[in-house]
DNA sequence: CGATAAATTGACATCACTCAACACCGGTGG
DNA sequence: CCACCGGTGTTGAGTGATGTCAATTTATCG
């Protein structure tokens, strides 16, 4: 776990603050209160443990680059994958509210982070209200996000699910710059979307055959180049969402 | 849908106060500013929908009494709920927060509810932060409940599932005083509870039935008694979490 | 170039869904 | 008072989708 010491700009050009700034309005000040706040960056290892499940963990982590997976294990073995956490995600939400984190956090590439303690965000947020907004923001994002993991898994059928889990990362990768108009590299073998999406890996391997013997999608290995965006989405029951911004303060 | 003229004392006894009050302490001041932006006080009928998918709709609704469902339908006409609404939750989470809501609401029974503008809550973060912070608390509660929903979905069995259902069911109704120490009367359905868990109605009710006759809980109809708490926890991986308060204002 | 991880394929068993029919209950109107 | 009715809970039979468990090929990384 790495610890270099922050430097002037550490947040020039982070996709956090890319993804702040789609949701609110901040000036210059506003991101120097930001800025003083980060204690360090953090670097781990692809493969190493951001957060152990039972952990306290008190910190906040905006992930500069790189990827990662949030999961429980349960006791059988069997390892359910919440979210992939992708360039501007926090790590810490929802673990570090909770007395002990709740769930682990793994890498699956190197992955780089800028990190404060939970206390001085909530500092910052009493001294300046629209940083509790962009956390709320944030977080009601998020809850989106896992809600529309859970109609996945619930009532999704196994192509619709990975259709879908497809189009959605495409989206995400979209906001911070990682992908191009219509195809998009892989970040995760299949073992990992399949505990993402709740199935097992042959099948899960079967399906992406089907998507591509049926012409939706292209692309061998950790490619996919998607031919027919609209039967796809069509197909996974997809629906872009537009989060409205945050209200700025009336006028006094 | 009744709009009832707001009397003064709107939020006594109301439970998303006392919800809030387990996150942070609000002086008087604090609640008479958060009742000076509730512009009425709203019922619903059993069966009637609260929010429609595709709805504009900017409000926070705090849910006085009664009970709903927050749930998608996809095109196939399977229904998922993602979430059950109980007295001291927000209805407008996070449907609000969209252009237009992403997911419909209806209601399980008669439902009171206290309504404010979206627009107004925001306002009232920014003169007090502390708003903006539960906000964020409530989130992030929320998504960690998705979270373990999508647990249940991917990874548990449906035996797992209900008994995690009716454990966090019991612990939900127990902040807002709705249960006894180990029994409850399930306010829904084995058709919406079925819909919940993403699984069919007749199999939920087997499921039902082996619970009973593996003496984990006992009560027919509506009642659940829990015989065997430990037990049922281990089946079900349920584990209790506890949010951290959020942290006072430092002194300056 | 060997070792390890990832992707792919196949055979097979089974869990849980579908589609019914039926029982039960409370309310409602004749 | 009783017949009807919608909503809810319960039961049964049949089947197909999907998991399990292997073996095998292919990629990736020292």
């Amino acid at each position: 776990m790495g610890l270099a010491a922050a430097a002037g700009t550490i947040l020039e050009q982070h996709p956090f603050v890319t993804r702040l700034l789609q949701h609110v309005d901040l000036d210059p000040a506003d991101l120097r209160s930001l800025e003083a706040i980060i204690d360090g960056e953090l670097s781990i290892r692809r493969r190493g443990e951001l957060i152990v499940d039972g952990d306290e963990f008190r910190k906040l982590c905006f992930v500069r680059d790189g990827y990662a997976v949030r999961y429980k294990l349960l006791r059988n073995g069997k390892r359910q994958i919440l979210n992939v956490i992708l360039p501007g995600d926090i790590v810490g939400v929802p673990g570090s509210f909770y007395e002990r984190a709740i769930y682990s956090v793994s890498a699956i590439t190197d992955i780089a982070m800028s990190a404060c303690a939970l206390d001085a965000y909530v500092q910052l947020c009493y001294r300046r209200p629209q940083f509790g907004l962009a956390l709320s923001w944030i977080a009601i994002q998020e809850a989106a996000t896992y809600a529309e993991h859970i109609i996945d898994v619930g009532r999704r059928t196994p192509i619709e699910r990975l259709s879908h889990f497809l189009l959605e990362l495409h989206a995400r990768l979209r906001v911070v710059g990682r992908v191009e108009a219509k195809s998009f590299t892989l970040p995760f073998s299949q073992e990992v979307m399949a505990d993402v999406l709740g199935m097992s890996v042959p099948h899960l391997n079967r399906m992406m055959q089907r998507l591509r013997s049926e012409k939706l999608i292209a692309g061998s290995e950790r490619r996919v180049e998607f031919i027919d965006v609209g039967a796809m989405q069509a197909l996974a029951h997809y629906q872009p969402y537009e989060l409205v911004p945050i209200p700025p303060p009336a006028r006094v």
